[in-house]
DNA sequence: ATATTTTTTTAGTCTTGTCTAAATTTTATT
DNA sequence: AATAAAATTTAGACAAGACTAAAAAAATAT
C-alpha cells in the first residue's frame, strides 16, 4: 500500500525529474514539498526500499519504472479531475488545484476509468497539459509561439514569453490566460498578424504579439 | 482543522445516536469504527476538547450542536457522491459505498455545492437514504412496509422485516435489493395483491411478501 | 450487600511523517 | 590543494492515532 504522502513525493519527483532531466536533488524536493531536507531524506529512503525511486546518498534520487507509473497515474487522475471541474462543475481553471490535489488521491481503478470515459476520453486538461492514457501514455505536444500557429487549428495558451506588466494587462483585458482556447481563423502575409477567435469572440493581433505567446495544440482523438 | 479521523468518528457517533436515541457507548463506537476501545477514549478527549461532543467519563457521548453540523456535512457529501457514482459513472448500488468513503472527506464548499446541482439537487441516494440540504436540514421519510404503499407511486426498497434465507432468496430472484426502485400499478382488494414495475418488468406480489418489505416513498422535489 | 463480570479508562509503547540541531559530504572559492 | 560554503544526512524529539496490558468504574448476579 502506498500512502498519501508518498504520493505526493512520486508526483513531485516526476515533474522535477521531466524538467531536469537527471537525477532531482534533496533540496528540490523539499523546496517544491514545502518541508525540510531531512524529511525528505527520510521519505528517500522509504520509496528507495519500496522500489519506487533509485536513491545514492547524497547524489539525488530517480524514479524506478514502478515509481514513474505510479507517478503518472496519479497525474491522470489530477488532470482527468480538473476536466471534470471545469466542463462539468463550473470551476474556472484558477480555482481547480486545490481540489484536484484531494481528488488525485481516491483510490478506485473503476472510478477513474468511468471518469475518463464520461468526460469523452478528453486528451488535455484546463490548463492544456496532456492527460496521460489508462496504460500511462502521453501524449507529448511541444509547444510554440503562436505566430507560428496553423490556420483552422485550435491551441491552448500554455505560457508567455514576454512577461512585463504592459503585456499580462493586454491578455488580462482579452481574458487570455493559461488555458485559454485559441483557434486561429486567419494569418494576413503582409504583416504576419492573424485573426483569432477567443472566448468566442475575433479578435485581430499584430506579429509582436504572437510571438510572445506560447501555446500548445489540441491533439485530435 | 478537522482531520479525516475526526470526520469518521463524528460520523459514527451520529449513525449511533439516532439509533440508539440516547449517549453512546465507547465500545459501540469502537464496533462500528473497528478499533480497540482504548483508542477511542483516547478520539473522544480530543473530540471534547474541540466542542464537538460532550463527553462523559464512563457515560458516553453526544454530538454538539457543531459536531451534529459537522457530521451532516460528511453524509451530505458521502450520499451525492453515491448519487454521482450510480446516476453518472455506472457504479451499482451495492460497488458505491467504499469509493463514498474516500470521496466524502473532499474538502470544497464549492464542489460540493455544485455537485449538488450537477446532480439536480436529489432528495435521496441510491440506498435511499435522505441527502441533507446544504442547511444540515433532513428530509425525513418515514418507512413504511409496501402493502401499505399507495397505488402511481415510487418507492425505493430499504430493507425487510422477515430475513429468512427463503425470502431473501426470493428477493435475490426477482433483484430485489436495497435501493430498488418499487412502482406501485394496482392493488386488487380482495387478496391485497400488489402489481409492482419493478427492474423495468412488472410483477404480482402476494400480501404475505409486500408485509415484509419495508419502503420509502419518492419524495418529489 | 457483596462478588463477579463487563465496560471504560489509564499508562506506556509503536509507527508515520514531521521537526531541529549537529555531523558529514560535496561543491565552490581562493 | 586547502578552506569556506552549501547541500545532505544522521540523531534525537514530537504529535497523531493506533495498540496492549493493567487499573478503575459500572452493571449484573448471587
Amino acid at each position: 500500500m502506498i500512502t498519501l504522502s508518498e504520493e505526493n513525493y512520486l508526483k513531485t519527483i516526476y515533474h522535477l525529474e521531466s524538467r531536469e532531466g537527471n537525477a532531482v536533488s534533496t533540496n528540490a524536493i523539499a523546496e517544491k514539498i514545502e518541508t525540510k531536507a531531512s524529511s525528505v531524506t527520510d521519505m528517500l529512503k522509504k520509496l528507495a526500499e519500496k522500489n519506487l525511486i533509485t536513491y545514492i546518498k547524497y547524489k539525488g534520487v530517480n524514479l524506478t519504472k514502478e515509481g514513474k507509473l505510479t507517478a503518472v497515474d496519479i497525474i491522470r487522475k489530477h488532470r482527468l479531475w480538473e476536466v471534470f471541474l471545469v466542463d462539468k462543475l463550473n470551476f474556472s481553471w484558477d480555482e481547480v488545484h486545490d481540489v484536484a490535489e484531494q481528488l488525485e488521491h481516491i483510490k478506485s481503478q473503476k472510478l477513474i476509468n468511468e471518469l475518463d470515459a464520461f468526460l469523452k476520453f478528453p486528451s488535455h486538461d484546463p490548463h492544456g497539459d496532456p492527460i496521460p492514457d489508462k496504460n500511462g501514455q502521453i501524449q507529448r505536444t511541444a509547444k510554440i509561439v503562436l505566430s507560428m500557429a496553423q490556420i483552422d487549428k485550435t491551441y491552448t495558451c500554455v505560457g508567455v514569453l514576454d512577461s512585463s506588466s504592459e503585456f499580462l494587462k493586454y491578455l488580462d483585458k482579452h481574458k487570455i490566460g493559461i488555458g485559454t482556447e485559441i483557434e486561429v481563423k486567419d494569418k494576413e502575409e503582409f504583416d504576419q498578424s492573424m485573426t483569432l477567435k477567443i472566448n468566442k469572440k475575433e479578435m485581430v493581433m499584430s506579429k509582436s504579439i504572437t510571438n510572445n505567446i506560447y501555446v500548445k495544440a489540441h491533439n485530435e482523438h
